[in-house]
DNA sequence: TTCCAATACATAAAATAATTAGGTATAAAT
DNA sequence: ATTTATACCTAATTATTTTATGTATTGGAA
């Protein structure tokens, strides 16, 4: 017999990485070569301290598209009777990452001389 | 007699800013006072070295959201034949800004501790 | 040993926020 | 004279995310 749990979902703390979740996604990928989703989740978590906490709503369907479009590449692996479906850059997606890279680092620039115009 | 001219418009360099436009807006407001839309794309294109260039399409509405939601006030200024349109923080504004600004500062950090890791 | 929380995947509807593409009009520069 | 810059605006579309589900296994606490 299998009832159905509900959870309660707290994630979104700020709206603001709408656009950046791609680029943090690859960059985990590039710094931790094979990662999973769900321990993509718990990485970006534990990094920022619980700041940036990443649904699963966003997750996955991004996952899917980066594979479509030959970003990552993906391989099951059986832990006990679970599937996990861990994801690793291709090489067209390194490159790409890098580009992404020096996107955001261009961005996070530009927020920062917003932000701190006197340290211009 | 009148002829619709095109103009060519070349505005997103990124997409990342999907969410930051907001607060980015609301910080020119609070360090300069008083700005019309047109002079806010062309402050945030040249503090930027037109890295981040706001589309018109995105930036009234936002502006216009803003006064609805009592966050900015308006008014208006002739200049010549023509009319500008004068924004400027409310006191509400001021302290939403306030909060707006620590927010996007703990994102900015977060986006670094996830680039940079090894400054952590 | 039963229940809850955590792990682990996934999708679909709705909301949000931007781009793209138009429209109108004045003033300055070439 | 014509183009470019200034200055406002909106609507349709696209993109991305949240919210809300659904399914199922595993480990720990009561």
């Amino acid at each position: 017999m299998y009832w159905n749990v509900m959870y309660i979902r707290i994630m979104n703390k700020s709206t603001l990485y709408k656009g950046c979740l791609e680029p943090i996604i690859m960059r985990l990928l590039k710094d931790n070569g094979r990662m999973y989703g769900y321990q993509i989740t718990q990485m970006v978590k534990e990094i920022t301290k619980g700041e940036l906490q990443i649904t699963e709503g966003a997750l996955y369907p991004l996952l899917h598209r980066l594979e479509e479009q030959g970003v990552v590449e993906t391989e099951m692996e059986n832990i006990g009777n679970r599937v996990r479906k861990y994801y690793t850059l291709t090489k067209a997606g390194k490159k790409q990452t890098s580009i992404a890279m020096d996107e955001l680092k261009i961005f996070m620039q530009s927020l920062n001389l917003i932000v701190n115009p006197k340290l211009a």
